[in-house]
DNA sequence: ATGAAAGCGCTAACAT
DNA sequence: ATGTTAGCGCTTTCAT
């Protein structure tokens, strides 16, 4: 592979003019321009970023933290984050955390090693006070989750209103049994969710009942399958279930059905997030829209913005409640 | 940031020394590396892995080609992937290339410019042309998905093998009139998987009809919806369906039933992946299960292996016929 | 408009 | 066992 100093040489003029048409700039003849391309072309040269990442100190590169890709909620932010780094000459760095200690570090230590320009963390599970640490000394954003008490920026959607707005609507249909299956309250969203099912609770006087409130430690469709079992088995069983992730909801859906009751009928189902396969399941999923494009082209450009120095504000952005046939009588 | 240079500065040494505690070199003494290590430990010191790379001209960065992060088949591949690459010190960068020649480019360019020690292809609308030109002056591997004309090593299933049990599984449950929901035979699994139907059809003599070989031209859902309306519409409806994959299958399950007609009784089904929504649906689907995870390790042990100018030679992985309630009568 | 040369942070060959 | 030094490929001052 050819280096600078070959093209010059080929070229017959300076590494410093090589470089000057790199770089575009204006200062450049026409003639020398042309010389120095065709050496390029016919070098077959690829300027190398790790020379210049090291002179510019910097790599152009942006982590992305995620819990893990297999929940798709993350697909559309990652797309929008993608895009708006492309548009502004970043790559983006995907690092499945698995919300392992361990994985993180690694990817810490990639942007200390200068070998990415700064991160955007989606990972509820992230160690915050390391992070915040981080935060002190490098560009950082948070996406969706975000530590309350910290200092770094982020971008998230209102998750007590969406979540009030849910069981609001569940209870304008008459219910008055309405089940929580929430995650881990360690994560603030899982809190503020709570705080919005429990507002529109007491909004219409009904009354706030732990045996109707489930936790779980993970996403995925078998803990709600879990956690909608022991929902049924409380003597008084719910007529409605909200809960905070459509995963979570179609594996409560799954349940339902293996009980040989009816959604909407015995039970009504809200979801959270709005995945794909919300649309597949029958009956469809009542779910909370974010707007995960949006949400992913704001994180990176407000990561952008933090790398060049400049003020960044944390920004709410919109939500909304998409009715289908899982609370459709 | 604090560099090479201060810490040995600091520590009384020359950047040689430190250099060599850093690479744990034996030859040096425990109380030199004493006073080193506490010299990093002060000044919190981190080596910068630009410096080191472009000396090393290496990058120990992997990078991984999937046409769609939202497509979970690929989810346990890029575990396996990312933990042997991680176990030998290497770290992936997940590059979702919608399939876009455009983001390709740029991906390939970072192999070019040295960001990237090499390439896992999994995105069967990779330009093949190009990649086999890179893959004569760059390590690269496909996974799944490969071309056969090529020289380029890949790890894979017999798709032929798998599409042929899976229909044979239909044709032993009694069915004649198999349909196939088949992806865009550009692709080479597509055209295996189609080989395995036909072969199952022509060994119990069962007539290969092409109204009942549908392909779309992408895998989501909505596709698979808009396969079975088509194959619901021929005046002789299939009783059995094959697709070749689990999300195709799934929305082809969800316009069954809008069709008021049930699976297996009506149309018994079959997909391929074992996706975990495959397990969420009602009824649950019977499909063929890749070894996605040691795929993926296979898959970035011949990576490492081709980057350290190793011989590497293709594998073939055993897959397996999960059978579920859709073709359970 | 172009060239010469320093230097980004690190490693390794060579010297001591 | 440790130090000196060249050089990886590039950009950017400073001269000319």
């Amino acid at each position: 592979m050819a280096n600078i100093q070959e093209v010059a040489q080929k070229a017959g003029v300076s590494v410093a003019t090589v470089s000057r048409v790199l770089n575009q700039h204006p200062t450049v003849t026409a003639k020398t321009r042309l010389k120095v391309e065709t050496a390029i072309e016919e070098l077959n040269y690829e300027p190398s970023m790790l020379g210049r990442n090291l002179r510019n100190s910097e790599s152009r590169l942006l982590l992305v933290l995620i819990p893990s890709i297999s929940n798709p909620f993350y697909t559309e932010i990652i797309n929008g984050i993608e895009d708006t780094a492309i548009t502004n000459g970043y790559n983006i760095l995907l690092c499945d955390t698995d919300s392992n200690p361990q994985r993180e570090h690694i990817y810490f230590n990639m942007v200390k090693n200068k070998l990415a320009d700064g991160i955007i963390s989606m990972d509820p599970a992230v160690d915050m006070e390391k992070l915040n640490g981080l935060a002190m000394q490098y560009p950082i954003i948070q996406c969706s989750e975000y530590d309350e008490k910290g200092t770094i920026p982020y971008v998230t959607i209102d998750n007590q209103l969406a979540a009030y707005r849910a069981v609001k609507h569940l209870i304008k249909l008459g219910h008055k049994k309405i089940a929580l299956i929430n995650s881990d309250e360690r994560f603030l969203y899982a809190r503020e969710r709570r705080a919005g099912y429990e507002q529109a609770l007491r909004e219409f006087n009904l009354p706030i009942q732990e045996k109707w409130i489930y936790h779980t430690n993970h996403l995925e469709f078998e803990f709600g399958q879990q956690a909608m079992r022991k929902l049924l088995q409380t003597e008084e069983k719910p007529t409605a279930v909200f809960s905070v992730s459509d995963t979570l909801a179609i594996g409560a859906l799954k349940e339902i059905n293996a009980h040989e009751l009816n959604v909407p009928e015995d039970i009504a189902l809200v979801g959270f997030d709005k995945i794909s396969f919300s649309n597949m399941t029958n009956p469809t999923l009542t779910t909370v829209s974010q707007p995960m494009y949006k949400m992913g082209c704001t994180a990176a450009d407000m990561l952008i913005r933090k790398i060049h120095n400049k003020d960044v504000e944390s920004v709410i952005l919109d939500h909304e409640l998409v009715i289908r046939e899982s609370t459709m009588g």
